[in-house]
DNA sequence: ACCTGAACACCGTTCAAGT
DNA sequence: ACCTGAACACCGTTCAAGT
């Protein structure tokens, strides 16, 4: 790896003499604290986020990232614990890009509605990302949680019973979930292929889905459910 | 690597001559096609799921499942394409655990139910799986296409309208899969610790759930989608 | 056809040394 | 405190050689 790395290198002619911050391609840095620190979670995340809608997850690794920064891959654990962290980082900042701002202005169904759509668009992209936040506390991640605190302000207000309220996110967020990863499934995942004959009710309604969609099978699907889950949960309502 | 599973070889003393195909601790065998062969899908499956189930999805290794079935590791890819081949013979082999048996028997309401809690159980043990099986074409497992066939059907004879049908089931999956990541997610995972203050509401939600629930927070939320679900595709029933 | 043994091209992470 | 450079302990996968 690091004979690779220094094959990598381009060797410049009178290089400037002043060490530049910027990106891969810049001059070599001398060993030892620079006189600024280089590098900062904001500009990891950054960074993260760049690499990841370039490379996908696949490019999305410690030694690519420090690539990308101008700093050797050791340089990131001053700032983030593993690459977990990283990846709590690029979660948080997601978060943050989730539709909230209905709950409170519109009706409690339409808020659900906008916020439900936007929360698998933006995690349909990154589906790396779920086995992450589905299991992770929110107490370390802030935008996160201010997320929750404005889903559940809207639900309470909406005249929710407190001791759902939890329940029934938890379940939308399920359902969010298992959906952004519906986002990225081929179309044809349920043609049987050869074994058709062997699975006739299942190859009948898929037929029938093709037939007479006017969307796209996952959007159906999504809208469907979601409608389904809103329309049981508003019942719960004071 | 290979040093040191050199070094993890135990100099026998006096090893019986007859090579034997039992797993780790077994004598060399020398290079050479064995005249039976000692390796197929069904073992490694085998071989996989008890490596996961004693060592978990970290543990499942090629060099690991290969070890344990007594073979080196390039001697799997006789067998399987890749480590994803090998995690979709696991998958399929769970599919055909999953709880199809009350369709075309129980009111479909209550087949839905056990196929939907026995699917989240199954699959809460091994999340690994979930992003293989979210975009898996079923042509590539045949148990877990049986399994859809056998719910298609179910969904069909209980008079549900032929073009939502697979719309219903994507639905019901997603939330299931999202379900069986918040199987493994910590209990206090809406505990916001120091920021509670700045999320009056989450934090009210989270105690009066906390002081209320009368089972697991994960199997409430469960429960409450699950049935808005149900509730709400059973009406589209004719 | 189906093994072994060696190698390849990666990973994430640690740590001493430098300023 | 915050970099570099070197090293460590892994990964999955390929391929020639052997029977």
């Amino acid at each position: 790896m690091l004979g690779t790395q220094a094959a990598e290198r381009l060797p410049m002619p009178a290089p400037t003499p002043a060490p530049s911050a910027g990106p891969a391609g810049s001059v070599r840095r001398r060993a030892g604290r620079p006189t600024a620190a280089i590098l900062d979670q904001d500009g990891i995340t950054t960074a993260a986020l760049e690499l990841i809608s370039t490379k996908g997850y696949n490019g999305l690794t410690m030694a690519a990232l420090a690539r990308s920064l101008g700093v050797a891959p050791s340089a990131l654990y001053n700032h983030v614990a593993s690459k977990h962290d990283v990846l709590l980082l690029v979660e948080d900042h997601l978060a943050a890009m989730v539709d909230v701002s209905a709950f409170g202005v519109e009706p409690w169904d339409a808020a659900v509605r906008r916020w439900a759509w936007s929360y698998r668009d933006v995690f349909s992209e990154h589906t790396p990302l779920i086995p992450v936040i589905a299991v992770l506390p929110v107490a370390n991640a802030p935008k996160t949680l201010a997320m929750y605190e404005a889903v559940t302000a809207g639900f309470r207000d909406a005249g929710f019973p407190e001791e759902k309220i939890i329940s029934a996110i938890v379940a939308l967020e399920a359902f969010v979930f298992g959906a952004a990863y519906d986002v990225n499934a081929p179309e044809d995942i349920f043609d049987a292929g050869s074994l058709a004959e062997q699975v006739p009710n299942l190859t009948a309604a898929v037929d029938r889905l093709a037939k007479e969609r006017h969307a796209l099978p996952t959007d159906i699907a999504f809208s469907l459910g979601l409608e389904a889950l809103i329309a049981g949960f508003g019942a719960l309502r004071g």
